[in-house]
DNA sequence: GTCAATATTTTTGTATACAAGAATTGTGTT
DNA sequence: AACACAATTCTTGTATACAAAAATATTGAC
């Protein structure tokens, strides 16, 4: 429960970034969205400063605060982080992770499962998450799961335009099975690399259709 | 060159966080820094929320401002992220490190080297710190080198009480070679096992000198 | 007409003022 | 004497006011 106006703005100026509404670059005016907000500049300084902490606007000083969406490079980059987060957490996981937590993520897994076959892909993405955050939770080191939700949180607007490509949730359970099992059989270094290629074979889908899109605005 | 004066006042609190001016749990009020600083509490309040996405403080919501020092569990998971993130840069380095890079990381190592014979502990702590940096940013991937910078810098009071340890430099030395003879003959795997060791250990260390600092205190 | 220098406007950074919630103190009752 | 409730004080959160720097427009010279 945030109290706090500057919070609530925060979220909401993120949400926007996230979905596009502000492009890349976009001088977000202080008084124009204090305006908008119906509040006075301060708190909405306050959140501009907290999307510049987590990187989303690049405050330049006596100029303003400017939207800076990850390129293409930087995006491949976060997602190769990502990657090794995700299998340094699934190797702790192999030796830590409890008997409760395995029937979590099978259910997850089951629930992804149907989701896939519903067709619903809201449904396959919240369970989805659902099933690695067990996963880093499950790394028994909490400053490790936080830093990899906040990646994981990160990249989400950019997972999210993948799965709209054809065969790829199908594939993807395929790889959460082979992570299910290293976990199980507690093998570190199949969770590495089961983890390490789910991850890394998003940021390649990604880069595909970010070409994809490039040849097509030729 | 930073304009701001909240950028300013935020450095210096940190440093004063750092070197434990201000105590675990220690509330931080408003007027009185923004007295003592000489300016409102307009740019000391950005200030303070810098710091609270740093991690160094908790603002908890009409309360104020809190120093929150990481504890022993907190720092132990802390060094074991460094030696995984570490341990990655070393991976892609061994790969995709430059010629020239090589040369300045034997460079930096006989200035470590240099420092260990003279007992001189800054200048061997500011030559260490470069050949960390050199081998982030041969990662090749610049968003992987940040995060490593920022956990590192974040650390950096912690790793620096026990360079203290007697024979610490020394051994720490020889688990340079190490690194550097994996990067040379660009050995992915022995990169990775060689910079994990080389960090856990800092760990390890960091908590024998926790539980000897706790025994005497009894 | 173009460029440069200056004046004006706009916008950020900081200070101050005000409002609302939390902590504290004091008083009254049991 | 102890507890509860109310009034006061203190502190945070927000709005407004002001100052300084950057951007823009205007005027003048060539």
């Amino acid at each position: 429960m945030d109290t706090r106006r500057s919070d609530i703005i925060a979220e909401e100026l993120e949400e926007r970034i996230f979905n596009g509404t502000y492009p890349d670059g976009d001088r977000l005016d202080e008084v124009r969205l204090a305006k908008e907000f119906g509040v006075s500049r301060t708190p909405l300084r306050e959140a501009l400063q907290r999307l510049a902490r987590s990187g989303l606007v690049t405050l330049v000083p006596r100029r303003g605060a400017f939207v800076s969406q990850p390129g293409p490079v930087e995006l491949l980059e976060m997602f190769e982080v990502m990657a090794e987060l995700e299998a340094v957490c699934g190797r702790l996981a192999a030796m830590r992770i409890s008997d409760q937590a395995l029937t979590e993520l099978h259910e997850a897994n089951q629930n992804c499962q149907a989701a896939v076959d519903r067709q619903d892909v809201d449904s396959y993405y919240a369970e989805n998450e659902r099933f690695h955050h067990i996963i880093y939770k499950q790394s028994g080191n909490s400053f490790l799961a936080s830093e990899a939700r906040a990646l994981h949180r990160r990249l989400k607007p950019f997972r999210r335009q993948q799965l709209k490509l054809r065969g790829r949730m199908a594939q993807s359970m395929a790889e959460h099975k082979a992570i299910v099992d290293a976990l199980e059989q507690g093998k570190p270094e199949d969770a590495v690399t089961a983890l390490r290629n789910h991850v890394a074979i998003q940021g390649e889908k990604f880069h595909s259709l970010m070409s994809n899109l490039k040849r097509r605005t030729d």
